[in-house]
DNA sequence: CGTAAAATACTCCCTTTGGTGCATATCGCG
DNA sequence: CGCGATATGCACCAAAGGGAGTATTTTACG
């Protein structure tokens, strides 16, 4: 079982097509004693099928670039077959499109090879220990990414005014003109006088209509 | 300007509350000749006004929890007033919403105080060169917190009929009960029923409510 | 200082909505 | 078959909403 029950230390595979890289990722890694590479494979193939056979290691490095099944649909397959298995990227490709793809596929970290080998290794520990090591120049990818999905409105904001603004808010929260009156201390027909102003400004002539338009274009 | 063009080492300023951890940082950080700590703070505050009167750093260290105006805000303060600043947070705290908010604010890293005296080093530096160094701890945080927001809807549905569906899609298209009547060629009264019906079920009062529990719950 | 925009407030009028009660037709299921 | 849930419909009423007009005070800005 990937991700099951340690002792001793931590159980790694390496995923990687480049020999010397390979080889060099098994020397440098096998420095330290408390982690121990117990298999490599140049293909994706390799591991899947050694993994049918085998008790799976604690983490997976996984390259992306492969002959044959890249890098990210065999994380994708891992996880499917070993949902607690911890898959970390292990790559010098740092597109966003790629970032995204890996941890939607369910990678739990996204390293650059240009680490520094110590930081690497910690990196690899502190995934076991319910972390999800990734290099700066991804992170910052994902978080560019990640604000684009999330907000990114050029926030058409129709012209309101901060009052109308505020108005708007209550009248998203179900407030009555009476209770919105009562909240901000102004009377209900001035509260009305600002709703009938903002159905103007944004083109709608009623309550449903402006909550709808609000969320949907996140005026609130 | 904050983020300007450097000569020489990377200037760091430092918030911190606890005299001997800020102390500690600007010992530790003062050792490597790449940064030099220009300043450090106990409070938000002296940073917001020492920037008004001094040419910024390069990055700021912002703790959390301070006294008065706490990081966050001080943060969004900042990348309001300097857009082109680089925050990152230095803080022992770790929750999903406290990190959320973070970077919502405007951060480009968060940090955990237990990194090792190196490896901050190297993720001050990250940052410097378009990173957003995030510890791990944080970043498996940050990666639950945006993989829940993109899709788990438990999908409650109160127990709405078919009937009640539909209806409820045309109200929250803002259709009134005549518009929504003529197009599933029915009396007005019965959309109202419906609409009553639904009321009950999900336990508001009126068309703005609806649409609004509507979209935030997925019901459309 | 003067002007324009914004915020405040009121009136009148009509429409829509929310709430209640009552009634009928249909359908599925035990 | 009869029961309950669903869908359909109407009447009535009070509350809220939408629209138009007018007017005063505050605030922002050249």
């Amino acid at each position: 079982m990937i991700g099951g029950a340690r002792s001793g230390p931590t159980t790694l595979v390496i995923v990687e097509d480049q020999k010397e890289v390979r080889e060099g990722l098994v020397y440098l890694l096998g420095l330290d004693p408390r982690v121990r590479v117990v298999a490599s494979f140049e293909r994706a193939e390799g591991l899947l099928a050694w993994l049918r056979t085998t008790a799976g290691p604690d983490i997976v490095l996984m390259d992306i670039h492969l002959p044959g099944m890249n890098g990210i649909d065999a994380t994708r397959a891992l996880q499917s077959a070993h949902p607690a298995g911890i898959v970390l990227i292990l790559t010098i490709f740092e597109e966003p499109d790629t970032i995204l793809a890996a941890f939607r596929a369910g990678a739990k970290g996204y390293i650059l090879k240009n680490t520094r080998p110590d930081a690497l290794l910690e990196q690899i520990l502190s995934a076991r220990d319910e972390g999800s090591p990734i290099s700066p120049t991804v992170a910052r990818r994902l978080l560019d990414e990640l604000r684009r999905d999330g907000q990114d409105a050029p926030a058409a904001d129709y012209g309101l005014t901060a009052r109308e603004r505020e108005v708007l808010r209550d009248i998203v929260d179900g407030l009555t003109y009476r209770e919105l009156a009562e909240r901000h201390h102004i009377a209900g027909s001035t509260a009305k006088k600002h709703m009938l102003h903002i159905y103007q400004k944004l083109n709608v002539s009623s309550k449903a209509e402006i909550v709808r338009k609000a969320l949907d274009e996140r005026l609130v």
